[in-house]
DNA sequence: CTTGATGCAAAGGGTTTGCACCATC
DNA sequence: GATGGTGCAAACCCTTTGCATCAAG
């Protein structure tokens, strides 16, 4: 895995710094985590590292393939490794659980479009809803977002 | 159709205003429109309203289901009338070209997250890749965002 | 020792909020 | 005339950028 940063890395003629190795690493121990969340923890286990950096590595390792980001908020967005098998987000408006379903749920969704040569980027899809238990409690409360 | 908005509306105990009427004719005349755009487009017609406006009618506009938004960007969200017909995002990362596909490409999708009590909110919905043109033509060059 | 990476601080886009005034019902 | 809506300005969140300094190769 580091080994994989460290290789691509220099295949671009990019560099291994300490930080991008903890900013990956971070994202693999966080699942999904937003850009705050990636830089809170790096910061708890070594001191110093800015926001900038955060955001600056998280767009070098998207570039690189080793991590991807989704939108499962209207807010930032967040980033997960691609060790991870590639799945789809599943997210409820109400109670704000995401479950991570399986590519193929998509799979005819891909085939549709993939009929009229579109490449759908699987990764990124967050599919937004009402899960069952919401559906069942919140019968007339108002939906958030 | 501004008779639905005035119903509404009182239903909820809520005032007609001009601005909520002119917001609305806006968004059903730019088909998909940010809350910049739909600021800019009534004011091209009245003099004075504010962008805060705009945001909070937007937010009343969707509770009332009357505009729904979506996410086409990593920017601003765009929002769309409810008088159209229910339809699926699709979106080119590399051109930004956006296409609407009828909601039953994702039926599977509705029906396999509907097995496990899933409702999908289907008008949200932004599928994300790359278009059949961009894949020809733009061979190695690296996608934005 | 060259060039890419980082930190810092300021600026930027987009959105929200508090409050006084205004207008719908 | 009571209460909800609007405008305005400031605040806010998230992100980007310019620039001087630092360090990987």
């Amino acid at each position: 895995m580091s080994d994989d940063l460290a290789t691509r890395l220099r295949e671009q003629g990019l560099r291994l710094t300490p930080q991008r190795q903890l900013i990956l690493r971070a994202v693999e121990e966080l699942g999904h985590a937003t850009p705050d969340e990636v830089l809170a923890q790096v910061r708890s286990q070594v001191s110093s590292v800015n926001p900038s950096t955060v955001y600056r590595t998280l767009e070098v390792l998207e570039e690189l393939g080793l991590v991807r980001h989704t939108h499962l908020s209207d807010r930032a967005p967040t980033y997960h490794s691609t060790t991870e098998h590639e799945h789809v987000h599943v997210v409820c408006r109400r109670c704000h659980a995401v479950r991570s379903y399986d590519a193929d749920a998509v799979a005819p969704l891909v085939a549709a479009l993939g009929a009229d040569g579109f490449t759908v980027d699987i990764g990124h899809l967050a599919v937004f809803g009402e899960c069952a238990d919401c559906s069942a409690t919140a019968a007339a409360t108002p939906p958030p977002t």
